[in-house]
DNA sequence: CCTACGATCTGCT
DNA sequence: GCAGATCGTAGGG
């Protein structure tokens, strides 16, 4: 444990159950020098998306494409990409390579920066529309598509263990959001977030 | 080449 | 509650 917390190492990436690191990223601090300056925030609430047997993840039945290339890498690296054409969302890269599973950050309550972000978000006060959300989030620490495939071992976006952890009995599972699409895997209840927070998307 | 639509957010009604 | 923003991606011709 260093100043702050011990930055993940591979092998908490590198786990081959995608829906556990998910579950085990809540309560972890994203870290960005992403946009120039330091900024971070608490993980509050996460998705996970499988490659080979879930519909609602970009790389289902295989799919390979110049997109969906950086979920294929190993695990440890940044998939970012466009939403809506507006929105950047950022995700973690699973398991070993070859294999493409992530898990999606959908909130952050903010830990350090706080006022770079409050003026990225153009927001005047600190409350959970500055960064409960995937879209959110990801402006307020300054990410962008341009950090795609970025490795989270590095000293641009990482993630810490700052010894917490949620308790299991703080924690709910939901169906993912947005996934309509997927059939039968939209039901999979594999959204994770902090109860008794505000921190979180509704 | 062309078209449809998306792991969302914001502002307006 | 709803529509518009805005453009890359994927799939089909």
């Amino acid at each position: 444990m260093n100043e702050h917390g011990d930055k993940l190492p591979r092998q908490f990436y590198e786990s081959e159950d995608v829906v556990s690191v998910s579950r085990g990223l809540l309560g972890k601090v994203l870290c960005s020098n992403a946009g120039g300056s330091f900024t971070a925030g608490i993980i509050t609430e996460t998705e996970a998306y499988c490659g080979r047997n879930d519909k609602a993840c970009h790389a289902y039945n295989g799919l390979r494409t110049a997109r969906t290339e950086t979920m294929y890498g190993r695990g440890g690296s940044a998939y970012v990409y466009l939403c809506y054409g507006i929105h950047h969302l950022f995700n973690v890269v699973t398991n070993q390579e070859g294999l493409a599973d992530a898990v999606l950050i959908r909130s952050v309550q903010p830990l350090h920066g706080r006022l770079l972000i409050l003026e990225r978000r153009n927001r005047e006060l600190l409350e959970p529309v500055v960064s409960n959300g995937p879209g959110k989030l990801t402006q307020a620490l300054g990410i962008t598509r341009e950090d795609d495939g970025t490795d989270l071992l590095g000293d641009r976006i990482w993630i810490e263990d700052r010894g917490f952890a949620y308790s299991a009995r703080q924690i709910a599972s939901t169906p993912r959001i947005g996934v309509d699409y997927a059939g039968e895997d939209a039901k999979k209840p594999w959204r994770f977030l902090v109860k008794d927070t505000e921190w979180v998307s509704g």
